[in-house]
DNA sequence: CGGGTGTTAAAGAAAAGTGTTTAAATTTTA
DNA sequence: TAAAATTTAAACACTTTTCTTTAACACCCG
């Protein structure tokens, strides 16, 4: 209840991994099997993903949800919606077309595919015409 | 499995009063008690808290453990501690007496009541002589 | 090819988290 | 002080996560 995300088990193999061991090495250090190993190290990073998408939605609270990119459409067709959703509002989006893409394609890498949106994306901005993808 | 750790309802929650909203207010909105209002609103909070420890957490993995400040140590104890242990290592820290105490009480603040450490406060120190505790 | 490294899948048991209700206690505010 | 707002506690059903084993699969390198 007091921890964070990553739990012991996963801290463990995180700092052994940092020093460079391979997950047999580890995994005999612990006894136990690599694809144990293999399993909690994936936990773990799945657990800071989580942990960093948990935070990026805090910037949405204080954002206007302005978009909803839905699955298929074509990542410059998002764009130019959201140039001009944003326009509607009177806010002024802090990117050009090219790094706005950049800016999705990092934020939620898991839901684009190629030229394609693969998962609904909410876009949210906030008065400084800095973006988040929810 | 692809969301972060806060879930829809929490979000829902969080949306609501940020606009302002009392817990009652939510409750009828989305027909359920008020005291339910609140757990869902607390487990948002906690579940922030986790995400931004966890992502401190890896600061810990850059840098090196020196010290483990013992449930019932003095604060100021602790610090000197610190202090000697960082020197050991040839690492400067970067902060002085009373700033890291007050470094020490923003981080982990459950486990510091009064002068005293309830609970042990692993303590991580970088290149920079920046201090994290985990 | 064979060995080392890492991934994946399936399945199970134990632990932890979530949303909910009801009821009582505490804090804030008008 | 009284009413309103918020918090806490306990209990329950349900879902999810975690760690684990075993077995198989995909690479890369010499």
């Amino acid at each position: 209840m007091k921890q964070g995300l990553i739990t012991d088990r996963q801290k463990e193999v995180l700092r052994y991994r940092k020093q460079g061991l391979t997950q047999q090495q580890i995994a005999d250090l612990i006894h136990t099997s690599k694809a144990n190993i293999c399993t909690i190290e994936k936990a773990a990073v799945e657990n800071i993903r989580k942990a960093k998408e948990t935070l990026e939605f805090l910037y949405t609270l204080d954002a206007t949800h302005i978009y909803t990119i839905r699955t298929g459409t074509d990542v410059l067709d998002a764009v130019k919606e959201i140039f001009t959703e944003a326009e509607k509002i009177h806010i002024k989006v802090r990117y050009d077309t090219i790094s706005l893409v950049n800016r999705m394609r990092e934020s939620v890498p898991e839901r684009i595919r190629g030229r394609f949106v693969r998962e609904n994306i909410d876009v949210y901005v906030n008065e400084d015409g800095e973006l988040y993808f929810g």
